[in-house]
DNA sequence: TTTTATTTATTGAATAAGCAATATATCTAA
DNA sequence: TTAGATATATTGCTTATTCAATAAATAAAA
């Protein structure tokens, strides 16, 4: 929990994608997502921030969820996959140089 | 105005760190900002919009404001330039992989 | 079997974000 | 010099986002 998200600038609202971006590789857990999204921002997301946005997804159709054990595994739809290629689409677009030095 | 925003996932929340990224190689106007942003979105930013956030940024010592004219141009401080590179780098820690095209 | 820890989930409240409507100021052209 | 166009700016409203607090379910350990 090293790097904390910048004072002034936030990641507000922009939770849905880096869930689907997370789930892209892995299917997880909600405490999980918590843990490896609260990482990257500095601090774990409380349940009520996760629950309620995987919920969403889930009724979305981007999401499915199953059973294993006490957890409930989380997984990308094919809606899910096309959903996150499209906003992915849309962000390259706006911050296609963002990878270059020079600006 | 051609490519849409998805549906479901939204850009909210990311106008202050766009507007940044615009300045960060041109200074521009109000009205500049609205429409180069508003092109990349779907649509012109609205002067609701906009003007409150340049206003907040300036507040905030990122931004200074000349006039020009009837326009107002806009440029980044020091400070801004700083707070850009800070949210970069937490930006992409994140979506660091969001180019792999494997992922 | 009872206790404890883990994980999931909901609710309510505070705050933030963005648009529509409206107003104001300034430049340009008739 | 007045009419129109352009650009800036504010206000109020709706909706979205997130957290804190709380609860419930399940698994593991004592």
């Amino acid at each position: 929990m090293a790097t904390k998200t910048p004072r002034v600038l936030s990641l507000r609202g922009f939770l849905a994608f880096q869930i689907l971006h997370e789930l892209k590789r892995k299917r997880l857990c909600g405490d999980e997502l918590a843990e490896n999204i609260g990482k990257k921002k500095g601090s774990k997301l409380t349940p009520g921030t996760i629950y309620p946005t995987l919920k969403y997804l889930r009724k979305k159709k981007l999401l499915t969820r199953k059973k294993a054990g006490r957890k409930k595994i989380y997984d990308l739809t094919e809606k899910g996959v096309e959903e996150y290629k499209l906003f992915k689409k849309a962000f390259i677009k706006i911050f296609k140089d963002i990878y270059n030095k020079k600006i």
